[in-house]
RNA sequence: GGGGCUGUAGCUCAGCAGGAUAGAGCGGCCGCCUCCUAAGCGGCAGGUCGUGGGUUCGAAUCCCGCCAGCCCCGCCA
């Protein structure tokens, strides 16, 4: 299934060429789809652009390019409007023929990547220890979402989680596990840590108050350096335990990782500080050993370094994404990595990357991208927080938008008088509540920050998962209603398109690749839900004015067609946003 | 001092590889269920696109200055 644009694009070249001679060949006819629908389909604006250079009015030039345009095959005859627009209107039979090409199409006509790529996706990475927070959010739902986009279009996915398994936070809390549970550190041993967000809390209060046990803790910190048994039993106990409580959140959110934290990097340490010293980049200053990045200065407004190597010979995260560096593009072989970081770390990113450009590290062709995002925002617009001020947990945000999306569900149940099984109730509210939270976060542009608002991702109305549900649902309902099996409809069966609003339906449908296209580029995955929104509220127009059921054949089976391709696109457009579908709520 | 992000309707946000009267949702007001789930649909009201310049046939969109908010910047990650 060719693309529409592509198509287009073709025969305006030929046209350009045919009217103004083979240097126009490859101009960019510039085509997007209409701003508004009476303008038809798709317009091309590039006359007014050659205005200049071909010394002639934009209307004219655009009259000569219709004039040798072809595609009577696609398109009404073009017309020209306003200063120069192109305006192209689709032949009703060829939306009808795409969107048969679609339906019979188990990718619903989005092309796969001409060159597949092995893509590296590095995301959500929580700390060893602490518990997953609010924090963890975006860059977890983000970044699975970009992932399913990039497996999508054909591309070999490696998901990283770049946990922070290392570092001298670890020597209080090795020091402190050895105290008060000792026998987790013994053979075999599977001993419950407990919570370890209080375990955090009572090590660091040690270490912040007694200097005995921060003595001790830095010496933890060298014996895990050093390999030391019993302190790198305490870190593996510890590392196992977190592992454990990231698992359930994973699962929960139906989100698949690789775990290969920073101490994956430790052996690859030295070599970066050798290679950056045999370049000649490496500077010693102030004891430290540093590489000056350009672009940047320090209050002074000297050049500023960033540190490879500390004056007491230990190495900070900037040496070890520089390792990761390496060792994803010799090792993993990745043609594009994307770090779902948040953008406060913009800089580092900058800076690293900078300096691994420097050292020659990033062969032409492979691409290093920092995806940023903004903060989440509680409704004061300041650091979302708990009423007593605390760091809001993953788990319990989660919670509360289930038991939220429960509580609406069971107030539907009854004011309808249905009857409904508990499990039935528990499914469809886990689906809400979490398909909620992930898709007020992925429906928000990304860069900006984000207001977290429980009333207006669970909102029934507006641009919210539910509302996206419930399109899918109704198209359920149909089938259930009239007992159809959308999989069995008569093979010869085709979409008619007749009135107004499937006609705005099919035309938004039949977007759908360009647009994951889009995503899977520009790593915008709110583009995505704009689409599907779109997509549902101009189901919803179309299910207000159009009757399915009860239409008489053969309009019956196209719009039945037609509700089976919409209800297979919502559920492809969020199945890549990481979001279930119910076949009822 | 340097770097980054953000500023669009009362609120939350789209739009920003320039394009035809600036969009949506919420909130407000007015309509629509003998009919597939009204968790829906239609309509009305509401905007100096922070601000001042510049580039352009054309700027919310690109460039420069300024204002405001948030974030980052040598031995934490």
């Amino acid at each position: 299934m060719k693309s529409t644009l592509a198509q287009l694009t073709v025969q305006f070249d030929q046209a350009l060429v045919a009217a103004f001679g083979p240097e126009l060949a490859g101009t960019d006819p510039m085509l997007v789809p209409t701003t508004n629908p009476k303008f038809g389909d798709y317009q091309a604006n590039l006359a007014m652009s050659l205005a200049k250079p071909l010394k002639q009015k934009p209307r004219d030039i655009a009259t000569q390019i219709i004039e040798n345009l072809d595609v009577s095959d696609l398109c009404e005859p073009p017309e020209v409007a306003g200063p120069g627009f192109i305006n192209l209107r689709l032949k009703t039979q060829y939306l009808e023929d795409q969107l048969r090409a679609m339906q019979a199409d188990p990718r619903l006509g989005v092309a796969p990547a001409e060159q597949p790529q092995k893509v590296i996706v590095d995301f959500s990475s929580p700390n060893i220890a602490k518990e997953m927070h609010v924090g963890h959010l975006r860059s977890t739902i983000i970044g699975d979402s970009i992932a399913r986009v990039q497996e999508f279009m054909g591309h070999d996915v490696l998901r990283i989680n770049h946990v922070g398994d290392w570092g001298t936070q670890f020597g209080m809390l090795i020091t402190h596990l050895k105290e008060v549970c000792p026998k987790a550190l013994e053979v075999g041993s599977s001993v419950d840590i407990g919570d370890l967000v209080t375990f955090y809390k009572q090590a660091k209060k040690r270490f912040d108050e007694d200097d005995a046990f921060k003595t001790r803790s830095r010496e933890a910190v060298v014996d895990l350096q050093s390999g030391e048994d019993t302190a790198t039993k305490a870190w593996k106990a510890l590392c196992e335990q977190s592992r454990k409580a990231f698992q359930t959140l994973y699962d929960r959110l139906d989100i698949d990782i690789q775990e290969r934290g920073e101490s994956f990097y430790n052996p690859l340490l030295a070599n970066v500080v050798k290679d950056l010293e045999a370049q000649g980049l490496l500077v010693e200053d102030q004891g430290a050993k540093v590489v000056f990045v350009e672009g940047f200065t320090n209050k002074d407004g000297d050049p500023q370094p960033l540190i490879i190597q500390k004056t007491d010979g230990g190495y900070n995260y900037a040496t070890t994404d520089l390792a990761a560096i390496r060792y994803r593009i010799q090792q993993d072989g990745a043609d594009r990595v994307l770090y779902v970081v948040d953008a406060g770390q913009s800089n580092h990113f900058t800076q690293v990357f900078q300096v691994a450009a420097k050292a020659s590290w990033i062969p032409s062709g492979i691409e290093l991208t920092h995806v940023p995002f903004g903060v989440v925002q509680g409704e004061d617009g300041k650091k979302f927080k708990t009423r007593a001020g605390d760091t809001v947990r993953l788990k319990d945000l989660l919670d509360e938008a289930v038991s939220r999306a429960r509580a609406d569900l069971e107030n539907r149940i009854q004011a309808e008088e249905r009857q409904e099984t508990e499990a039935f109730i528990q499914n469809a509210a886990e689906v809400v509540g979490i398909g909620a939270v992930k898709y007020a976060d992925l429906s928000h542009n990304r860069t900006s920050n984000y207001i977290f608002s429980f009333d207006k991702m669970l909102a029934l109305q507006g641009n919210t998962a539910p509302y996206m549900l419930y399109a899918y649902v109704r198209v359920q309902g149909i089938s259930r209603k009239g007992d159809i099996d959308f999989d069995h409809l008569p093979a010869e069966a085709r979409i008619h398109l007749e009135d107004e609003t499937e006609f705005a339906l099919a035309r938004h449908l039949l977007q759908l690749g360009q647009l994951v296209e889009e995503v899977a580029r520009d790593l915008y995955p709110n583009y995505l839900c704009q689409y599907l929104f779109e997509l549902s509220q101009k189901f919803n127009q179309f299910y207000d004015r159009c009757s399915v059921l009860q239409a008489a054949e053969p309009q019956r089976t196209s719009r039945l067609l037609l509700c089976d391709l919409t209800a297979k696109t919502i559920k492809l457009g969020l199945s890549l946003l990481g979001i279930r579908v119910l076949e009822r709520m």
